[in-house]
DNA sequence: AACATTGGTGAATCACTAT
DNA sequence: GATAGTGATTCACCAATGT
């Protein structure tokens, strides 16, 4: 029996003064604009999938309207990524602003702008914490067979600054991959068949990303109810994801036919029932018991016997819970981490008792069977 | 039967008037200075591994509470983050220099460093043709159960300009993974085992990278004949496979330990052996699917019900890839093994969902049709 | 000789709470 | 803010030893 019945249900979150937030919407406006219109510290995640390409197009800010002569591709070039990186650093730094202390950050990108991007993410002050690699299940072929199949996009995770406490839904992770932890690389289809939006027979959108990577996203590094902020909303894959796990949304998009499709795509998406959306939990959330405790009901005896694993060392237990071996004592713990001089020790783990059938089992088990007589 | 008996004969090169270049040795200098000693226009590839600048806090223990042998050495300590730049601006330029016109330059990195160097790859004025992820089938774990798992590092291929005519053996890389074009993600192993040099015991150098990686870019992006320059030598990986794939280098190597060890390898110049040649020759890694990916992908709705085959349980698929049923929740092996009571079960044939048409069907129908979509 | 068990280790930005 | 206490946490591979 695991430790997983012992889980409570998720505590309540205190009302959120986000009441004043313009939730599930999308702000139709440019996104440094629309961020600028939200309060410091509100949003749980940032997740953005800006253009990728250096071709501005006159679509993105330009620091001063000079006009440069593009006759020395060098300078042409430097000026492309000079107004490139001046857009990325302003909207990231709007983004930083309105993530609370704890929020995360999540962008994807290519070669192409994925270097100045992170770049612009440790300059901003943010700590990235993974990066992870998308590889294409079925990404297009070179045609021309004159480089390696580009079979990837890549993914930059980094919390508001280096002390925040973000939220990774580690036994989350680990389940979903098989009981094996979750890698930086992952293995995913593009997007197509059905999922892929389409306008007039043709796709609604040229980079539209597949659910199936927000839902691992939004799944690892949010919690219920958290709000989650994508700045290039498109069609609206992180609104139509965020809604199926109970999460809240807030999209930025200028183009009008995006924000239709969009809005259309999230209402069909039905939100999971409170039953589908629970994960395993680490037992860290399970409440704690104190060694003493099971010593108070009677699960040891004191005077009772511990032994390591290997039996070298034997402790007895006293009447307050503490453990004395030889001249040492103390908890559990501290005994334990003492007697093998290692800078710390989980008692629970590292202590064995004989259980009625002489076997040698470790106290945990008899603190999950108290768990499981105490629970109400 | 290797790779090597299908490469073409080097064509015969146009008089290069490289008789007073350093061949085949390792200038024991700082790089920048070492490159500044060399011509324009010499050197046919570039492979760097530079510092990481990995910025680590205090000591890793395992769960064992033993330490983790952490790279705490001198020449990846860096100030701040301009420092790091200057220095990697610095030997970018000079590399640009002695590159010839259709020279290539190979960087790896983490994703501590990899952003700006490629930053700094793209203002120099390189023009990135492909970034690679080398996947380790063998990394270390993440102990602390914080982050993913960081199981990849980057590189970054790029030629010396955008009109370069770099090298691409097109043909060698298709053979090398089984007639399908090469990917831009590589499975190989870290570097241990025999392979792993070591002085006195110990590993003689923190992050010496496998042979195998080396061996696919010389081959895939350069021809016989040609000259390799590494300005970060290390213990020598690029010297000795240049040295058996028929092509000159040039090391650049601070430390008097690694040249030692270096030139020793270098003169030893093992062939390679079986197990390195398997690694290289089947990239591909075993199609395993998690019950969770199919939740992801959408094959298996959160909340959907799943039956044994006789229909005398029930469980329902959560948002991770576990599942509950009544009060046990889990993997859908431990589930199926606990309400049992079995010491095992094969959770993929024990249950069963209701397909569109009523039948009940076991979900390793649904792991068939995933992979059947998703191979790569 | 063949197989099982144990121990070691790899570019790592690796905890949280109460006092 | 610093310190001390509690207790959560690992995968693949290799080498050496044990059966």
């Amino acid at each position: 029996m695991g430790v997983i019945e012992k889980i409570r249900p998720a505590t309540v979150k205190t009302a959120a003064p986000q009441a004043d937030l313009p939730l599930n919407q999308i702000l139709k406006m440019d996104c440094i604009e629309a961020m600028r219109s939200l309060p410091d510290a509100c949003i749980d995640m940032v997740f953005a999938d800006p253009p990728y390409n250096l071709q501005l197009g006159g679509d993105l800010l330009r620091p001063d309207n000079s006009k440069v002569d593009a006759v020395d591709d060098d300078w042409d070039k430097f000026d492309t990524f000079a107004t490139y990186d001046a857009f990325t650093r302003a909207w990231l730094a709007e983004a930083r602003r309105i993530l609370k202390p704890n929020g995360s950050l999540w962008v994807i990108g290519s070669y192409h702008n994925i270097f100045r991007v992170g770049t612009a993410v440790q300059d901003a002050g943010y700590w990235i914490l993974n990066d992870i690699v998308w590889r294409k299940s079925n990404p297009m072929p070179n045609f021309k067979g004159t480089r390696f199949t580009n079979a990837h996009e890549t993914l930059i995770w980094a919390s508001k600054s280096e002390k925040s406490k973000y939220t990774f839904n580690y036994r989350a992770m680990k389940t979903l991959n098989d009981e094996l932890q979750m890698r930086s690389d992952w293995l995913i289809p593009i997007c197509g068949g059905q999922e892929r939006l389409k306008r007039n027979g043709t796709k609604a959108h040229p980079t539209q990303k597949p659910e199936a990577l927000l839902y691992r996203i939004l799944l690892a590094c949010t919690k219920p109810g958290d709000v989650v902020l994508d700045p290039f909303f498109g069609t609206g894959t992180t609104g139509a994801v965020a809604r199926r796990l109970g999460r809240d949304w807030i999209g930025c998009e200028r183009e009008d036919v995006y924000c239709e499709v969009a809005e259309e795509r999230i209402a069909a998406a039905l939100p999971l029932d409170e039953s589908a959306l629970k994960t395993m939990q680490s037992p860290k959330s399970a409440p704690k018991v104190a060694f003493g405790q099971l010593v108070e009901a009677g699960y040891l005896t004191p005077g009772a016997k511990l032994f390591d694993r290997k039996r070298q060392f034997e402790a007895v237990v006293r009447a307050d819970g503490s453990i004395a071996c030889g001249a040492v004592d103390g908890s559990i713990h501290k005994v334990g981490s003492t007697i093998q001089n290692a800078p710390s020790c989980n008692g629970w783990t590292y202590w064995h008792f004989a259980a009625s059938d002489g076997a040698m089992k470790p106290i945990d088990d008899l603190r999950q069977t108290y768990l499981l007589a105490t629970e109400p």
